[in-house]
RNA sequence: GGCCCCUUCGUCUAGCGGUCUAGGACUCCGGCCUUUCACGCCGGCAACACGGGUUCAAGUCCCGUAGGGGUCACCA
């Protein structure tokens, strides 16, 4: 029998981590097995603008390349992959489930069930219906109805024995039949509810594996009740532990998202992004763009793989060691016994190494492909770049070295691109090593005068320049080193100071220089 | 509260009865490297929730206790 998962979003606007990474282990359970992986839109509750809080979830999945089968966009031989439209098949099967005598009509009103639950709460006994409104027979149903009631389809679960299911991550769990609500399926207006259309659907698509969040374990055993009196063989189950909140012990939640940028990790990392969007002249949704949703990443420049990694790891292990797993890996590797049981707290500064080690390993033809397109919404490079650009966006990348963190840190260098009278000029450090030095300036311009003789001006070259200017001078190399860096970027920080002049070139270099060297007030108007 | 699940360093985890004076990773703290920043390198702090069993031997098996969490909708 073939692998086939499925994962089975509804549409929110949004896709948060937990959601992916619950996606992410359907996804390599499957594919990992030459299976099939779908996506199906649970919107049974009726949403007027699906599409469009569809999008940023399938924007997602496509980013980071977890790729589906079957589902919306793709189609599939069992379409269509919208709940709100397969409500034929839920009718046909609640028809089923009331001719069995598994289902019934019951007429009761949402207050009257309230006050028989909450009766048996104070009493600090379970609560269990006593069908006093269910319509057995067509007689009692007209007697309710013109009582004026009105009618849902409950499940008549059994009220002894015991369910015994075997979980592919928890093992052997028991439930007591009795303990089961007589839950609601179809819904006074004829809709009908998620447990039933999911069980039905997930028979319909032949899944066979639900591997899903915790959360779902006690909703376990109505599904199966349901599935058995529809004669459907049954899926086997795996239930992950859930993502906790970091730094706590709590489900991750859709609505908490205010609550996690008030972590200090959080606050760091959505300033980061923030500065980048910036940057861009971004409009971002300030309740959305955050690190609990995927979207946050796309737009700030991670690499997928880092992500997945990641998520990898959050709640499954491969051994005492290894850590690092290209795509190809995670599909190998993968399975559901080395599935943690405890919840797993998400931990955004481990997210941040995994993508450390990610972009460090980039080759940097692939760095500067990703970052180009923010040099072009930031309006410092045309589109298509013009042929010198590319190279000088490649020079940067490599000085960068390991700076770059996200793609969109490209434009912490964006002053390579301005010209030389917009460049400002940070005061402390102008302060502290061209006006504090006695000698900054003298020295300034001899070494000035060294580079513009220098017949190319590539790293090598601007290295042996300085090497021997401060051998000639008998000065350290820290004594010119910083006047130049300040001189030439306005900031006491920077690549190495070979490579940003390389960068710069002979003339950005010799202008910038210059115009220190001219006693311009670097500080006013337009310094900083 | 009922039912269900979970419990190894602050965090993610390795450990499937002896090789555990408990290993790795992140964080943190020292140090090295160094023209700044970052990276890198070396070193350090830090955990088997508790109590009973079983066994020659328990982090590992069993039972309790405690703690944490999930779920109890005409949401999904």
């Amino acid at each position: 029998m073939p692998i086939r998962t499925r994962f089975a979003p509804s549409p929110t606007g949004y896709l948060h981590i937990g959601g992916v990474r619950t996606a992410l282990f359907n996804w390599l359970f499957a594919k990992g097995q030459g299976g099939q992986f779908l996506l199906r839109i649970d919107d049974t509750d009726a949403n007027r603008n699906v599409e469009e809080a569809l999008t940023p979830i399938l924007d997602g999945f496509r980013w980071l390349g977890i790729d589906w089968d079957e589902g919306p966009q793709v189609g599939g031989p069992h379409a269509p992959y919208y709940q709100s439209q397969r409500t034929d098949i839920y009718q046909q099967a609640v028809r089923q489930l009331l001719l069995s005598g598994a289902a019934y009509r019951d007429f009761a009103r949402p207050e009257e069930i309230a006050a028989q639950r909450d009766a048996a709460q104070q009493a600090g006994e379970p609560f269990t219906y006593n069908r006093q409104w269910m319509a057995d027979t067509d007689v009692r149903a007209a007697q309710f109805e013109a009582e004026g009631r009105t009618s849902v389809v409950r499940l008549k679960m059994p009220r002894e024995g015991e369910l015994i299911l075997d979980d592919l991550v928890r093992g052997e769990v028991r439930f007591q039949w009795a303990r089961e609500q007589d839950h609601v399926i179809q819904r006074a207006d004829g809709s009908c509810l998620y447990h039933l259309a999911t069980v039905v659907d997930d028979h319909a698509m032949e899944i066979s594996h639900v591997i899903r969040a915790e959360e779902h374990l006690s909703n376990t055993p109505r599904q199966i009740f349901i599935a058995q009196q529809l004669g459907y063989s049954l899926p086997r189950f795996a239930h992950l532990p859930y993502v906790a909140e970091p730094g706590s012990k709590h489900k991750l939640s859709k609505r908490k998202l205010d609550k996690y940028l008030k972590i200090r990790e959080f606050a760091q990392l959505k300033e980061h992004g923030q500065r980048i969007t910036d940057r861009l002249s971004r409009v971002v949704d300030a309740d959305t763009f955050n690190p609990v949703i995927i979207d946050f990443y796309e737009q700030i420049g991670f690499l997928p793989d880092a992500i997945l990694n990641y998520l990898l790891l959050l709640g499954w292990s491969f051994d005492a060691s290894r850590e690092d797993f290209t795509r190809a890996e995670m599909l190998e590797h993968f399975t559901l016994q080395r599935v943690n049981k405890g919840p797993a707290s998400f931990d955004v500064q481990k997210l941040l190494t995994f993508q450390d080690r990610a972009m460090q390993g980039l080759p940097p033809k692939q760095k500067v492909a990703m970052m180009l397109p923010y040099l072009q919404q930031a309006h410092l490079v045309s589109d298509p770049p013009s042929c010198e650009v590319g190279p000088k966006v490649r020079q940067i990348v490599e000085a960068a070295g390991d700076r770059l963190q996200v793609a969109g840190d490209i434009l912490d260098y964006t002053d390579f691109f301005t010209a030389v009278d917009q460049l400002s000029y940070d005061k402390k450090a102008v302060e502290k090593r061209l006006h504090k030095p006695e000698d900054a300036i003298a020295l300034l311009t001899s070494f000035r005068d060294r580079l513009a003789q220098l017949d190319s001006f590539d790293v090598e070259s601007v290295d042996r320049c300085m090497h021997q200017f401060v051998e000639a001078e008998e000065i350290k190399i820290g004594q010119i080193v910083h006047a130049v860096r300040v001189a030439t970027t306005g900031k006491s920080v920077g690549f190495g100071i070979f490579d940003t002049l390389a960068i710069l070139g002979r003339e950005q270099t010799l202008a910038r220089i210059d115009r220190v060297l001219g006693g311009d007030s670097l500080l006013s108007p337009t310094g900083i």
